[in-house]
DNA sequence: CCAAAAGTGTTGGCGGTACACCCATGA
DNA sequence: TCATGGGTGTACCGCCAACACTTTTGG
């Protein structure tokens, strides 16, 4: 494939592709299902523990992945993403390439990392691709209709992939995995209301261990964060559980950047942490709609 | 300034640029001298000499900026970059773009976050910035000394900066501030060997607030990390403090991923933590000097 | 030259909070 | 079977205090 010489290649500016790990759950999936769309592609983290999980009918992540219609990796899929513009921000980009993707509503969207490293291209331009992650709503089998080019696919079940795309997702699973310690995003997978029960579910699921459920119940209800909504709602057959909406109290105003124990210094904590990961647009006059789903606009 | 029209700058790729904020301990400064640099942004250069630094103890972080010498915001302040070439990796940009700034070798390198939004150019060519953060060692006033076009400038004293460069170093310092506490980026703003004290004082100057010292002495020793050398080292006129190494135990084999207790799933720790920023890079097969700094190689 | 003072290094204890683990009750 | 609540033991941390070691200072 000749796209031209070394020289030039070195000398030409790197092609800058925004691309977006969607991530939703989806039903569990049995264990010989997961056998065959394992393959060969033998996913790394996941814990061995407990495949007791998909027989329990504990949720599971699953993403959308997209057929690449091009070389190299023709064929292989990928992760949605385009091009950026230069009159496009980095999540306006990212919301687009999720949005051609997905009829789904984002409830999350964040940046997660750039890679740019040259050897990254295998074969095609130089690339730097920068990736977000976003978090949509559960969606009841209904939304993971697959289109033409486009499939769902379970966390643990991931088919080869194109580029260093596998890495990119183990990488976004990573960082869902640790944010889920100290902020929302886990209601953000769940409808705008749940029951204690579907929370901790979801907990479980991500952490990929189990979580005793009356401290778990003790902690969240502990933490204000979350609201009654009065209802009750029944999953199985059996006693109705409450529904809870999430609602932050905030207060805004009493806790600023006060004094933060030194709890929070070793133990990482909520309000301290938030930030962690995005910056905090301090010049911002306006909020849209994209915008809500930043972490940023928390703060 | 003719850079084409509308519909040029719109189609046309942004530029990529990679920027680093470095940061390293230095000498306190005093109440009014801080009051002075925050007043007009002018720097003070090394005139504050170590008087003060003894005299209030707790050191402080300073950075390097660079004065730019084009438009826009010419004369201005900004962090040290340049463009990205398709032949070096993120990290290797990064890199170069802090050994042209100082001589200091940096002990620790990360990518902070990638700014893109059209507006941050300020009649500049549209560029995407991809931004690094590192630290370099204590360097007792002598690696303070500034060059032609380069000063280094305490954290509560910046001058007025170029672009958002100022909210990225807000962000970095925010990165720093979350980050030690479940990880050693501590140990990397002083030497290889430092007393328990000197650590304290760190994390107070970088946390900002008072941290009980008998209970940081009973946790950094309780955690393993930390290696007595068996020598003895006298920061003032009295009883000398043991000197302490970082060394992780690590054991590799132990601790892959194993029963994380929901302590850490709400509380954050550390081996869960440290790959919450950085990609680990499993194929990853030769480490050379460059990647020792990067989190990913902790894994 | 010696004793007391001063200042920090180092260790121990007490109390409160949060969590792991276990049990009880009721729908 | 699951929702909901309670109970106990342990580990960690904030807070307070005591002791150990080294130098300085005042006789």
């Amino acid at each position: 494939m000749g796209f031209g010489n070394v020289s030039e290649r070195r000398s030409a500016p790197p092609q800058v592709g925004v691309s977006v790990v969607i991530l939703a759950l989806g039903p569990a999936q049995s264990a010989d299902q997961s056998a065959r769309n394992l393959g060969q592609g033998n996913p790394v983290g996941n814990v061995s523990a407990d495949d007791t999980a998909s027989a329990t009918g504990r949720p599971q992540l699953w993403l959308p992945l997209v057929k690449r219609v091009r070389q190299p990796f023709l064929g292989s899929w990928a992760l949605p993403g385009g091009h950026l513009r230069s009159d496009r921000s980095l999540e306006q980009s990212a919301f687009e390439a999720l949005e051609s993707t997905t009829a789904l509503h984002p409830r999350y969207l964040e940046q997660l990392y750039t890679f740019g490293d040259p050897d990254r291209s295998h074969g095609g331009l130089p690339m730097v691709s920068i990736v977000y992650w976003a978090l949509v709503e559960q969606s009841e089998a209904a939304g993971f209709e697959d289109g033409d080019n486009v499939r769902w696919f379970p966390e643990n079940g991931l088919p080869t992939l194109a580029f260093d795309h596998r890495t990119i997702i183990e990488y976004a699973l990573e960082r869902l995995r640790s944010k889920i310690e100290y902020s929302d995003v886990a209601t953000r997978l769940l409808g705008p209301t749940f029951t204690l029960r579907q929370l901790h579910d979801v907990y479980e699921a991500i952490a990929g261990q189990t979580i005793d459920l009356a401290n778990f119940r003790r902690k969240m209800l502990a933490s204000g964060d979350l609201e009654d909504t009065g209802t009750k709602r029944r999953e199985g057959r059996q006693r109705p559980a409450a529904v809870y909406r999430y609602a932050p109290k905030d207060s805004a105003v009493e806790n600023a950047s006060h004094h933060v124990g030194v709890t929070e210094l070793f133990a990482a904590r909520h309000d301290h942490k938030r930030i962690a990961e995005s910056p905090t647009h301090h010049d911002a006059e306006h909020r849209d709609a994209l915008s809500a789903l930043i972490p940023s606009a928390h703060e």
